[in-house]
DNA sequence: TAATTTTTGCGTCTCAGTATCAAAAGTTTT
DNA sequence: AAAACTTTTGATACTGAGACGCAAAAATTA
């Protein structure tokens, strides 16, 4: 589940927004920079962050529109992972296979790929009259394994 | 996936209440008789909507306080289906092992039960050090089966 | 350089959900 | 049954993520 390689990543962005008649500018550039330094999943707010870091001239409602732009290329997959607000998963391009477990106490969320479990994802999708095409399945449990570990920050602890 | 029915939903509340020195109320009982004459999947302002039509003296507020409630005393299930907004399923307290898939277009919901899934998704949390406790699982894919009938209706179409 | 198009940043707005608080309703004590 | 106390209610204000409108700035084209 390695993302993308920046440089590969930048070159599918320009392609797209030439082709939408779109233009590369310092602040996009910024964000796409930040973007493919991670492969942890973001949100908004950590990115505008984070960019802001490299580039100080990177506004929130600039950060609020290039994400879709990511999304709609195919760079990065908008995530929802039951919070109320979404998450930016920048590792589908390299990987658009993987789905995720997350932890419902804290916020952990492992990232795991598993033949058997797509072909059943598959078999039931069918059967119930769902067509294959971006699926995407998401287990939602608690991580007390880790926590005897203490590993896992539980709030309610 | 039937719902539990509306005089032992009525009794478990009671009990619930009773144990946390709440009282009952013309306006939770307004609520809960709602709750418990759906099996569908509703959203909070959906509620006060259909609970309205039965109690003119339910408010906002109220339906905002009984719902956590209802879900602490398990009679229905806090859900989350990608929007914006939180749906309660009052199906949990008959069938608590089924799991959903949504259609990412329209907002179709459908529920199914797979021992074989479940058994997988165990298998994989474990071995992601998950525990099983509260597990659930969440498929979303495109009904574009039942858009070729006519039944599904997608936003984009 | 001037005209045109796109992008930006600020501020405002929306919408689900939460918090506040005084009034109302229910319970317990005298 | 009146007083004292507790819980619940509904109106209203507030929050936080994200969308939107608009005028200024930047980039492109003429
Ligand atoms: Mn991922
Ligand atoms: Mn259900
Ligand atoms: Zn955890
Ligand atoms: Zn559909």
């Amino acid at each position: 589940m390695a993302r993308i390689n920046r440089a590969a990543a930048k070159e599918k962005f320009l392609r797209f927004l030439e082709q939408k008649n779109l233009r590369m500018t310092s602040q996009r550039m910024a964000i796409i920079d930040t973007v493919f330094s991670t492969d942890q999943h973001f949100t908004a707010e950590q990115m505008l962050d984070w960019a802001r870091e490299r580039d100080q001239a990177v506004s929130r409602a600039t950060v609020y529109r290039t994400l879709p732009l990511l999304t709609e290329s195919g760079l990065v997959h908008e995530m929802d992972f039951g919070k109320d607000y979404k998450y930016y998963d920048p590792n589908y391009a390299d990987s658009p296979n993987h789905n995720h477990i997350i932890c419902q106490d804290c916020e952990r969320i492992v990232e795991f790929e598993s033949d058997k479990i797509e072909k059943l994802q598959g078999e039931i999708s069918q059967s119930l009259g769902f067509s294959l095409k971006a699926q995407q399945l998401r287990i939602t449990a608690s991580c007390d394994e880790l926590k005897r570990l203490g590993a896992c920050k539980n709030k309610a602890s």
